[in-house]
DNA sequence: TGCAATTTTCATTTTTTTTTGAAAACTTTG
DNA sequence: CAAAGTTTTCAAAAAAAAATGAAAATTGCA
């Protein structure tokens, strides 16, 4: 019974809990725009007290193992999971990172920050085609182009700024 | 000429300017989650020094006008637009709202905020499962919700905060 | 008010994204 | 080092999201 329960859950409420924590994680990797398995997998662990091993959490999910692998290799790469060896054990075990405020701060770096970067290069792609041409309206478009500026400057400084401010 | 340059920029680096403006905005919306349409109609307004009616925006674009007025009835949505009168002619046309800042707000309003709220709902149901049953090791999932409601709560600080922030 | 112009809606089609499942690659241990 | 166990990869299938286009609704003018 100690063992089955690893694997699947049995007792109700605890079935309820994860039923809610899966529906939880879905829709808030699905703002981030993660796929569904992510947020599934997420959620399995969330409230898991032991490591779960890839099989445990497709079985329990009824996903496959490629989606599994896939789903966990995403959360790796955010450090929103953290693997974990278990004696006796030859298979890998994964542990949810439960401080949101480094998984939020990995999103902006992995997810957000490449953007604002080719933003930039854009931008001044931008200037040189109103420079290049004198009968354009040179303070009209010189005004949204610094506006842009100012938005990518601002992301910048802000998105770091905040994921620090996640106290969690 | 004057009227024909409405409906279809002729000068080569207006063409290019144009060109990168759908390609930048369309990257950011697609950050935001928003459909590729939404972003190139945006991405066209940005750089119109008139405002513009549907049936030119779905010219430009080669877009649908299915397509055009769901785009535009998000931008709408999102405050990232307005319509402006214009003298003469009986369609509608349309301005892009450049203050970033509104257009955030409105963002974090109208798509982010309602999750939060949902979000409440789950955790406070989480809650009564863990309650409901004494078996389950209290200390465990207490904490794990505990964190979940910390979470949301910074949630509902600081994204309106942000907006704030983004003096743009 | 009635007609033409304009915009919206929505069923269908197209495109994009995600999942599956089986084969390939890698790992561990007997 | 081979065989079994485990994980990854990737082409194909399935599902989800977005765009089209035509019909319906709305609007403004004569």
């Amino acid at each position: 019974m100690q063992i089955e329960n690893k694997i699947q859950k049995t007792n109700e409420e605890e079935v309820k809990l994860e039923v809610e924590s899966i529906d939880f994680f879905v829709r808030m990797m699905s703002i981030l725009g993660l796929p569904r398995s992510v947020g599934e997998i997420y959620g399995v662990l969330y409230f898991a007290e032991n490591p779960l091993s890839m099989d445990e959490i497709s079985t329990r999910l009824k996903i496959s193992m490629g989606s599994t692998s896939q789903g966990l290799k995403t959360l790796r790469s955010l450090k929103a999971i953290r693997t974990s060896y278990v004696q006796g054990d030859r298979k890998d075990h994964y542990i949810a990172e439960t401080e949101f405020r480094r998984l939020f701060s990995n999103f902006i770096k992995e997810d957000i920050l490449p953007h604002l970067d080719s933003a930039a290069d854009r931008i001044s792609s931008m200037e040189k085609h109103v420079i290049a041409n004198p009968d354009m309206n040179q303070e009209f478009y010189t005004t949204r182009i610094e506006k842009l500026k100012r938005l990518t400057k601002a992301g910048r400084k802000l998105l770091p700024a905040l994921a620090g401010l996640l106290k969690i």
